[in-house]
RNA sequence: GGAGAGGUGGCUGAGUGGUCUAAGGCAGCGGUCUUGAAAACCGCCGUGGGCUUACGCCCACCGAGGGUUCGACUCCCUCCCUCUCCGCCA
């Protein structure tokens, strides 16, 4: 949600921003319906101090009761106006974008992302590469085919000592980031409609949510909606910023109207593991909290010896709520391709305005806070993993940071 | 799932249908006193919105939403949440 002061006071700004991210809204509609809106709002408090003044006056004046009557009928019309009013207001304020960094790259889709630099030697194989789906297949670590039988096409299973490797990631990503001063978390995995809306997956991607029947509550697409949540409605200390978490769920998507993109292998699934960094800081900290989110991201892809670029999101393939976002892409010698393994989004106050979390300096200074979510790993980096550390035979060497916690070197067929 | 109790400001805790944004206490801030500190005393001490050059004025908010009334923290209804006890249970 952006500031409606902002809307009432350069309404161009709004117009143009909301034209370059492909927003419906008719700016010049809203504006005169929030005129007409505020107009009203005017009427009302108007008319209820007269009713209050009245009011008091029955005490002593009983004939002021005919007077007040009357009034509040005209009062109750107006007000049922003004509700009106704020419902549509409202309705196409939540559908207005984000405003964007100077330096978001335009563009359509993915492929007009910038790239800003590649980092680490991408492995030269003297055989061909496989892909994870091929690997997982040979040493029995990925099940689809299960995972279909069991719940739907879109889950799978990791076994054996796939499961074993991956615990381990998620296991030693949590770690690292709690030594870099994030604050774990186990989240509930279910959030309702108003968490989702807050965190701006409702409206925006309504058709990714999973619902439960019968019950205001959806499956997580990311645990950025109850980490962010967590402080909805809340005036934090300033003192206490920036404040840093992690967790670590399953998300949950339906990806609906994706099929066919990405769809080898468990890149593009129903069910998918993250551990999460999520920040919460003051306004003008954020282009500096998104930066670290982003040093973390590298850090564990560097420590995990994943060879990856990062990218500068352009417009066209940043969500609504996003100021500015970069992509990671590790690099995957199977599909011969770099493909998103992380995506870190710096959403200035769009999420704290709709959840109402702010923040309370000692001095008296006040505002909204600033979020960042970013991703730390995903199943994803376990495919980049298997890809990138593959030998001729089909086996896999575990990355030299997770062999205490997974007890193995190597797995083979 | 069954039975009961309760939701008031940062915390605690009062509140007869009107003078209640709401006593008192604690915490916090400023001051007097003091070499300094503590104590004592004095004052300040909610959020959001609209209007105003400004002093300031107005509106809303006592879990949420309705209702009764000229007027609701107070009465009525619905819902949500918390706590206690019982049952079941990873």
């Amino acid at each position: 949600m952006i500031d409606i002061k902002i809307l009432r006071e350069n309404h161009e700004l709004v117009k143009t921003n909301a034209a370059r991210r492909g927003c419906q809204v008719n700016v010049d509609d809203l504006c005169a319906l929030d005129q007409q809106y505020l107009a009203t709002v005017k009427e009302v408090e108007n008319l209820r101090a007269e009713r209050n003044r009245l009011s008091k006056e029955c005490q002593t004046n009983p004939a002021a009761r005919e007077t007040v009557k009357q009034l509040k009928v005209t009062l109750a019309e107006l007000e049922t106006k003004q509700d009106e009013l704020k419902k549509q207001v409202d309705e196409q304020l939540t559908w207005l974008p984000n405003f964007l960094s100077e330096d978001v790259p335009d563009g359509k889709d993915d492929t007009d992302n910038q790239e800003i630099k590649q980092v680490g030697g991408r492995p030269s194989f003297a055989f061909a590469a496989r892909d994870h789906q091929a690997l997982g297949d040979r040493l029995g670590i990925i099940d689809t085919a299960r995972g279909a039988k069991v719940a739907q096409s879109g889950f799978y299973y990791w076994v054996g000592k796939g499961a074993q490797l991956t615990q381990a990631m998620f296991f030693w990503a949590q770690r690292e980031l709690v030594k870099k001063g994030f604050t774990l978390f186990m989240s509930p995995c279910a959030a309702k409609a108003q968490t989702l809306f807050g965190t701006g997956y409702l409206p925006f991607f309504k058709d990714q949510t999973y619902n439960l029947a019968g019950e205001d509550l959806a499956l997580i697409g990311t645990s950025e909606q109850t980490l962010v949540g967590y402080h909805a409605e809340e005036t934090l200390d300033g003192a206490s910023l920036p404040r840093c978490y992690t967790s670590f769920t399953p998300c949950f998507r339906t990806e609906a109207g994706s099929y066919g993109k990405e769809s080898r292998g468990i890149f593009r699934v129903h069910q998918f593991h993250k551990v999460e960094q999520i920040i919460f800081c003051k306004p003008d900290d954020s282009p500096r909290c998104h930066e670290v989110c982003l040093a973390n991201e590298e850090y564990l892809l560097q420590q995990l010896g994943i060879p990856y670029r990062v990218v500068n999101v352009c417009v066209g393939d940043m969500g609504a709520p996003g100021y500015k976002k970069y992509d990671i892409e590790a690099w995957y010698p199977g599909f011969g391709a770099y493909r998103e393994v992380t995506s870190n989004t710096n959403l200035t106050d769009f999420q704290a305005r709709r959840l109402n979390i702010k923040f309370k300096d000692a001095d008296g200074g006040r505002g909204f806070v600033h979020t960042i979510s970013a991703t730390g790993v995903t199943d994803r980096v376990v495919c980049a993993i298997l890809e990138n550390y593959q030998q001729a035979d089909g086996s896999v060497v575990v990355p030299e940071v997770l062999r205490p916690l997974t007890g193995f070197d190597v797995i083979a067929p």
